[in-house]
DNA sequence: GTGAAAGCGCTAACAT
DNA sequence: ATGTTAGCGCTTTCAC
């Protein structure tokens, strides 16, 4: 058996490896090899490897072909399927940071999940901001053929895209240019806002207090907007004393805390989970406490945070999962009839335990 | 010129665009083309791009070569040049979870910063523990001809190597297998150990106590074995009582503050930042205040933690970065002469505020 | 100096 | 039902 090995004439030594079906350096088994081992020729051996429905073969030649391919190892080469095919599986991901932030990671995650499921790989680059690095990588996309390429920022924000993606099929992946008319996944600011309002309303809370971040963006605007609306469809009054500006880390919640105190608010929505973890701090050395004293709500659900915080923080959830795998939806199936190019991603509820109920 | 414009027939109107040289929907432009476009063969466009130094082509010759390439905005088709040539630039990068920790992103990032400059791109599949989804990944990576795998998991312990992975280049990042000859890039848990417990008696701290985590694992066992090497170096006896073991979370933190508190240490090194978080709120509930009343240190530097907590916290990090970093230079050019097999990477102090001085 | 030609491993008509 | 024949876009001898 294995005769293959001396129609190789008395060629190179070099791959006299094959010989144990073991698999060890099994040098590129071609598809020729494959057909000589089954004694028939490559097409018919490409057929049933892609059990192409039109052509039928016999099943006796099947299971010839099919035992060749499992005794030689035989694995297809996709660079050689690409290029014949003229068309690639990959997808580009460019993401600004996957260092910095816990967030990335969700998003490559989402990405990959729903790429790998129709059969597509990512190439991931990670550019860290680096104008040099993006320019390359969209290159190397290029000459990659990818079918499309994600291009996702770690918070959401509006960004100028880069010349050279505008002749490529792009989606935007948390962020957007009002300039261009690509596709933009990203987070529902205004519904999380409104929803993190609800979470503390359905309890029975009136006096809603909102930290809201200094940092322009989607986030800022779009979440006070969410929350102003969930206080009207209760008939609730705004305070403009309620609403606060922090810096979205663990030190603009202390820096607020004796605000929220003073404003009388039986809860709190903080701007994300950084911010309600600074203020359990301040609040707990005023003597208040969480929830028994004031109800709080953050938002991002960072787990390693929020679920371990005590108590552990109630808070409206980041879709960033969602957000790569929508993005590769978006991709490979542009969706039609978009408000403003948008796709929205909910923000769900995520109820832990910082929220008491009111009478 | 630019004939090709009209070839195109009255097609689709999208892709006019050829007509100016401003690169939109250039539908792949080919070698051929840039040949036909300079009056030469395809072969000597292939040498100029290729800047071959053996073949002299005349420099006139290339600089008309150069012009038609910038006209066409030609790139070459890496499927096509990594066919022929044989061998991809791609490495495959195996993680068991990129979505539960913000940990896999440093390693990813590391790992794609080096292979990046070494002209490399990452294939990345996250399997989130599905040994399927491994196969599957694995299975890709042959068929797109990878050079070399990083196998890495989230935290550092040892694993039972996929069968597939044994007849590939394969290195282990952040974990280990005894019974495989495979080169490891992991953490060098002993020395830090040593270093969070120096960082303590450097200040005069005699007394440190050590909480271990409750999982077995290198951390639990390397670490600790350099914390009483530290110890000896300074002709400190161990003293059993300031040894004591805690979940690896906040949680875990909090349960043993009160051990902590009566084993009248005035420091303590702390398994991670999460136990250490846990430990200044349980702490801090018995009026005790880091750093005045008692030292603490943590380890993982995890930054959205460690970086705000009050006090700021010191720390020891994990070296993620670099573990990526050198796994790839590992599967690139396998260092020869390790002592079994272990490519060490260093865990670096990290300063911040949480040790006051003894004297 | 430069071009012609032979593939790399595969798929897809088109024959038979 | 299966084999033959062209390429896909590129690199690389080997002639001229």
């Amino acid at each position: 058996m294995r005769a293959s090995a001396e129609s190789n004439g008395g060629g190179a030594d070099d791959d006299a490896a094959q010989v144990m079906g073991d698999g060890r350096h099994a040098r590129h088994v071609t598809l020729k090899d494959v057909a000589e081992l089954a004694g028939v020729s490559v097409s018919t051996v490409s057929l049933v490897m892609n059990e192409k429905k039109n052509a039928r073969i016999a099943v006796k030649t099947q299971e010839r072909v099919n035992r060749a391919i499992r005794e030689l190892h035989y694995r297809p080469n996709a660079l050689a399927q690409n290029l014949v095919t003229g068309t690639s599986k990959f997808i580009g991901l460019l993401t600004d940071s996957i260092a910095t932030t816990p967030f990335a990671g969700q998003i490559i995650h989402g990405a990959q999940d729903r790429a790998w499921k129709q059969g597509y790989v990512l190439l991931i680059v990670n550019t860290e901001g680096n104008e040099d690095i993006e320019r390359q990588a969209i290159r190397m996309f290029l000459e990659y053929k990818v079918h499309g390429i994600l291009y996702s920022t770690w918070y959401h924000h509006e960004i100028t895209l880069p010349q050279s993606l505008k002749d490529m099929n792009t989606v935007l992946v948390n962020c957007y240019s009002d300039t261009e008319n690509l596709i933009s996944v990203v987070p529902d600011e205004f519904n999380g806002g409104r929803t993190a309002a609800k979470m503390l309303l359905e309890q029975g809370h009136r006096r809603v207090a909102f930290i809201n971040t200094t940092v322009e963006s989607p986030a800022r605007t779009g979440r006070l907007a969410g929350y102003r609306r969930a206080l009207a469809e209760q008939g609730i009054a705004e305070d403009p004393s309620l609403i606060v500006d922090a810096e979205p880390t663990q030190e603009g919640g202390r820096a607020v805390a004796e605000v929220i105190r003073a404003s009388g608010a039986t809860g709190v929505c903080c701007h994300n989970d950084r911010v309600a973890m600074g203020l359990y701090d301040a609040l707990r050395n005023r003597g208040i406490m969480v929830p028994s004293d004031i109800s709080v709500v953050g938002f991002d659900d960072q787990e390693v945070i929020a679920a371990h915080m005590l108590p552990p923080l109630s808070t409206v959830a980041l879709p960033h999962y969602e957000l790569g795998a929508s993005g590769v939806d978006a991709v490979l199936a542009p969706p039609v009839h978009l408000d403003d190019h948008r796709v929205l991603i909910a923000c769900p509820a995520v109820h832990r335990e910082s929220i008491s109920a009111l009478d």
